[in-house]
DNA sequence: TTGTACGCGTTATCAC
DNA sequence: GTGATAACGCGTACAA
């Protein structure tokens, strides 16, 4: 392994560990000769800094960690993109975790970044699971500690911690007026985990939605899904045996979208003319889709940026102001005439 | 901050660091009484061990990082996802960072894990920029730094390091032999680029396996993309334009599956009926597409596995096996009766 | 401008 | 079984 530290480049240099030390963190006063001389030691000893023991001493890292909650999932990878992109033109290194959609796992990377010292976390939080209203232990910890943390996409409304979000609010309230105009009475909605604060929004926001266009709110229209691809399929085939057999559907996001569409074209059903989609998260498999679905979408990067730029207020000591965007509501060919009142 | 040291502990437990630290990290003979009361006062202090100075006595960290060349890639997101399994069961953390095809952000990524002296280095190598023929200089240190490394799914014919890589021999030469029985005459491929091993190894088996199923090859049937979305795309206007208008295509990954089947949607063109396609890596969106995609796909959770398996025995010291993953060909209703042969 | 000496938090070594 | 102490690699106050 490397065992070629500070000391050997001062040898090498004939200099003392602190000359080095200050030529290559590029510090306080030294002379062009021994800067010289040490850095040709440096790179001819092949010299890289042990970063462990760097930020044991200065207590800085330059690294921020991202918690998300599902690696697989699109709509996650493409917000981890734009995080370190960001993070990157600030000089700060990101450390990718993945949840896994699990508070445990999480709870796991939490404490290695703890204990890694990394400067700030972001983070996608798990909710809370079943019966427990409080936040896990390890969050307590993190909080405790004083270890600058910002929520992203998802939040625990019972912390006080500063969050990026999105709000889904105005694009439901159109797509629903949409489908409204189309005929359309009775939509379903495969929804998310009760614990992601996103899946309570966009549940409270349809059915808001619903109401301020004047339909009615049906609980039996609503399907309780977990994110992931697996529970969309099942979503997909409890509407086909549905007693009012839906005409619309809203899906929460990507992953259960392919899913369930998967198994509508397994069934022959003809998204359009016999079944209109909206998804949530605009990724490239929805456009690929025939016909093309129809999503509600946020600008993950810009969010991405966001979310950066919070913690390193957090960081510098300072409270963020509190930011939502606003998702995009997108019509395509997926949306038709509902059956009804095409027979009609 | 966090400022909770090991020394806090022991001073509430009424015992010396040393022990504390014996009982904190499970080592060697604690009797009870001690056991019991550092325990409680690292608990009731919410004590968090710092690894940096951890490590930094005992030269291991339990960490192992993996650069993947494109989080948004779903194969590459799924590999992560295995690979990090696995480091979990083995006791590791896993760091995932992100290339983005990029031979410079690689190189700070592999800088960044250097110098925080992970145990072991998962890499899916970038290749190398046009003229260059040899290796990065990042790429030389890690190795004269003896950072165990082991490549995935990639690999860098120059270096002598260890790989776990996938062959698509057999699985195209089924393929093709399919595309051939349906009365197809006219394939194309969609390549990856030229830096990419497993661009070029692709390429090279779909060669041999038109020849070996008495084809021509034509390299006007190429198309050289960069295995993102977009150059799919333009893969697909190619293809609509090419004089010798192919009948059937093959796809080097997912993402440019993805853009190219976007674009003959729009165009109208039916898969299967007018063009036969089949793509590499199984991902959940070729199977919701319609009709669903034939596909070249290799077991990427049993690859992830091997790659750790495999970073750990260079890690104790011993020269792994050397690892040949074969991909598996599934033929799906994307295929059909070639267009000629239809209508002859 | 440079060198000496100390400390960051932890584990390993050696006495007891 | 336990406690003092040295050591890991680096940055920096202080003295020269």
């Amino acid at each position: 392994m490397n065992a070629v530290t500070i000391k050997d480049v001062a040898l090498a240099a004939g200099v003392s560990s602190a000359t080095a030390s200050r030529v290559l963190s590029g510090h306080s006063a030294t002379s062009a000769e021994s800067r010289e001389k040490v850095e040709a030691a440096a790179k001819n000893l092949g010299f890289v800094p042990n970063a462990q023991a760097r930020s044991l001493r200065s207590t800085k890292t330059d690294t921020i960690a991202l918690l998300i909650s599902d690696v697989r999932n699109p709509y996650f990878s493409d917000l981890a993109h734009a995080v370190e992109q960001q993070a990157h033109e600030a000089g700060m290194m990101t450390f990718i975790g993945n949840a896994n959609e699990d508070t445990q796992q999480q709870d796991q990377f939490l404490a290695a970044m703890l204990s890694r010292r990394v400067d700030g976390l972001l983070v996608v939080p798990q909710g809370l699971d079943e019966d427990a209203d409080h936040p896990s232990e390890m969050m307590q910890r993190i909080i405790s500690s004083g270890t600058p943390m910002v929520f992203v996409d998802r939040t625990l409304p019972q912390l006080e911690i500063p969050s990026i979000s999105a709000s889904s609010a105005s694009a439901l309230d159109e797509a629903i007026g949409k489908l409204k105009a189309l005929g359309h009475r009775h939509i379903a909605f495969l929804g998310g985990p009760a614990h992601a604060s996103t899946a309570r929004e966009r549940h409270r926001a349809f059915d808001a939605a619903l109401v301020s266009n004047g339909l009615e709110t049906d609980q039996k229209l609503h399907f309780a899904g977990d994110f992931q691809a697996a529970s969309g399929a099942q979503g997909a085939r409890w509407l086909l045996a549905h007693e009012l057999r839906p005409t619309a559907v809203i899906i929460a996001d990507a992953p259960m979208a392919i899913g369930a569409l998967t198994v509508w074209r397994e069934a022959g059903i003809q998204v359009g003319p016999e079944l209109s989609v909206i998804a949530f998260d605009e990724v490239d498999a929805m456009l690929m889709h025939h016909p093309p679905i129809a999503t509600i979408s946020h600008d993950l990067r810009a969010m991405g940026r966001a979310a950066v730029t919070a913690l390193q207020s957090v960081m510098a000591g300072s409270e963020p102001e509190p930011q939502e965007f606003i998702s995009q509501f997108t019509a395509r060919a997926s949306l038709a005439q509902a059956p009804e009142a095409a027979g009609a």
